[in-house]
DNA sequence: ACCCAAACCTGTCTTTTCGCAGGTTTTAAA
DNA sequence: TTTAAAACCTGCGAAAAGACAGGTTTGGGT
């Protein structure tokens, strides 16, 4: 996270220009297309960011929680414009900084700056691995993956995730559909490996749905 | 381009540093997973950057020539791993910078940082676009995007593409098989739309392949 | 020019994934 | 508590993608 290296007397600066600003459940607050003078930081809340496909399908590129940096190119770069959009899943406070605050910044504060680029090239590497899942695992391994991500992401209290998203949005962030993600569950279900009623999701059995997909998943390299 | 936003004294000092290599075809110069002290410059050359996956199944991430970073993490962060591995496709000369030498003076420039940082931000933004179109596109679909960005890349010389790469670097750049490729290949000489001769790949009808992903590709964001 | 290995190609069969249709359950608001 | 909409579920047939097997062509080295 970019918050912790960053013990630094210039970040007072930031802090000074930075906007806070709440949002409830289900507001978009980053439409991909539009214009963009700056980016978000998810102070306290839970974020979905997506890229707008096909006849309306969605690909969750990513989610965001407390501490994430959202709205990445927006902050600086040529093009102008949002390659993504972002929405809330629950009620959450952002902040919002501007494209020239931050780009003043970052150019007198190098060791902030660094950081940021150490940011940038962690998400990278995260997006080529999930490159990689896409295209050779299969559909049952995809949204098991997507569910041990939560997991890991946003936790889970008394067997449940800390998240609350709906089978489409398994579908958007997987590369399926929603019914494929339900007769996924439903499986799981029955081999008693998840729980899941409604929305609330449970992993019953952590270790074998590991196993199920540790083929893909290299020990150095994330 | 990191070297022309970085016409700056301070940039000399990082040319100093550098090693410079020469590789011959088909070298891989970079290995997933093994410790990581440096990262690479491509100074005249090509190369593909490839993720290791299930059953010696290889993901090509991207493809890299002069002027482009190869091996982004390797050179910071706290895992010390490539996460990638890399390849020449054709005989290359690369310069090498060791992770402390880069380090040094990039906190010493923050103008030199700050292009890193957007050099990072924007091969995210294509990943995660990247991403998206292996979700969602059909697999005729796919391998065409990977024929219309060879030309974008690499160019084309009287009607052929300036990249030498055989069936399977195809499949394993579209996330598909070497047979689905060939059979792609095929239909669009068919149509009229390409001409294959073995390596010899070159687009008939720029317009109509475009066309025919255009539903995929969104005007603004990439 | 010859040879051999690599690369390319095609047909057929199997598996996976998808889309639709029509149902049931859940959830949240009135 | 009622009610309506959203979310969830299942079966079935269609389409897409993949695996395999066997043949042909290509291209670099001798």
């Amino acid at each position: 996270m970019i918050k912790q290296n960053s013990v630094d007397p210039n970040l007072f600066q930031l802090l000074e220009t930075k906007h806070t600003l709440r949002y409830k459940k289900g507001q978009q607050f980053i439409i991909e297309g539009t214009p963009a003078h700056g980016l978000f930081f998810a102070y306290q809340g839970k974020v979905k960011v997506v890229k707008t496909g096909v006849e309306s399908r969605e690909q969750i590129v990513r989610f965001a929680q407390d501490g994430d940096v959202i709205g990445h190119r927006g902050g600086f770069g040529s093009s102008s414009y949002y390659s993504i959009s972002a929405e809330t899943l629950e009620d959450s406070t952002l902040c919002y900084f501007s494209k020239k605050d931050l780009k003043n910044i970052l150019l007198k504060n190098s060791r902030l700056c660094f950081d940021f680029m150490l940011f940038y090239a962690d998400e990278l590497s995260a997006s080529e691995t999930r490159v990689r899942k896409l295209a050779q695992m299969s559909v049952r391994e995809r949204v098991i993956d997507a569910v041990l991500l939560m997991d890991r992401k946003f936790g889970s209290t008394d067997q449940l995730l800390n998240i609350n998203l709906n089978r489409k949005d398994y579908a958007d962030y997987s590369g399926t559909t929603e019914e494929q993600v339900i007769r996924v569950f439903s499986k799981l279900k029955k081999e008693g490996l998840l729980n899941a009623k409604g929305r609330r999701i449970g992993i019953l059995n952590s270790a074998l749905l590991q196993e199920e997909i540790s083929k893909h998943i290299l020990p150095k390299s994330q």
